[in-house]
DNA sequence: TTAATATCTGAACATATGCTCAGATATTAA
DNA sequence: TTAATATCTGAGCATATGTTCAGATATTAA
């Protein structure tokens, strides 16, 4: 096995391949869009929330209750999410209502759906 | 705050709307194969495998070359991909060639990429 | 069989992740 | 102000993840 640098033409059966991938890559900022968001929906309990939160806004309080987890975990996780922009909140006195901010993650979810289903 | 077990209704504001994502949730395997799916393409490395793969099939060198990691590092990540059925190889003399096995992984990258693009 | 090539595998390691705990902050009502 | 409720936050911890390394396996050709 060789090292990073090492790692070269020499080992390479299908240079035109290689290139063309190159050609075709998206830029290293976009891949870390992607997989950023991919992350977000990558774990069960983010995803749980992401499909209750479709069906319309929860509290945390809720979303704990739903998931059994503590409100402490649910807040960590909401913060994720909140950073990506994936969720939004309203608060009406000391409650915070949390919902999807629009409906591309839920399309997502859908559409793996559909393909595990399959 | 409390413990799991306590976890109970003295904290849940909005019954129904627990009760109500309650019952229109995934049952757990479902979440659990959804959650496996967006993990595996939640990683950098993986998607652009992926992503490469969806030009055409490659063998683990050139996905390597094309990547800066070891061949050890591909062959880890598409035993992965096997596992979860998004790839397939096809085996010529000593070569491997992977491809993706069907559109599904290349469709949800291309709907979450349009999503990020917005 | 032997050597060369391509890929795979398990162990080890550093880093990332998700959770809980304890306590902080924010809002409301008495 | 004080107390109560709802949420947030940072620290700490156990587990998961991604990579490399060293060496194993598989295929082909001499």
């Amino acid at each position: 096995m060789q090292k990073n640098e090492d790692l070269c033409l020499c080992r390479i059966i299908h240079e035109d391949r290689v290139e063309g991938a190159r050609k075709k890559a998206l830029d290293d900022h976009e891949i870390e869009n992607l997989s950023q968001l991919f992350k977000a929906m990558a774990d069960a309990t983010r995803l749980k929330m992401i499909m209750a939160l479709d069906q319309g806004e929860m509290c945390v309080c809720d979303l704990a209750a739903f998931l059994g987890v503590t409100e402490s975990a649910v807040s960590h996780q909401l913060r994720l999410l909140r950073q990506l922009q994936l969720v939004t909140n309203r608060r009406q006195g000391p409650v915070l209502y949390y919902r999807l901010t629009d409906c591309h993650v839920s399309r997502l979810a859908s559409l793996a759906l559909e393909h595990i289903r399959e």
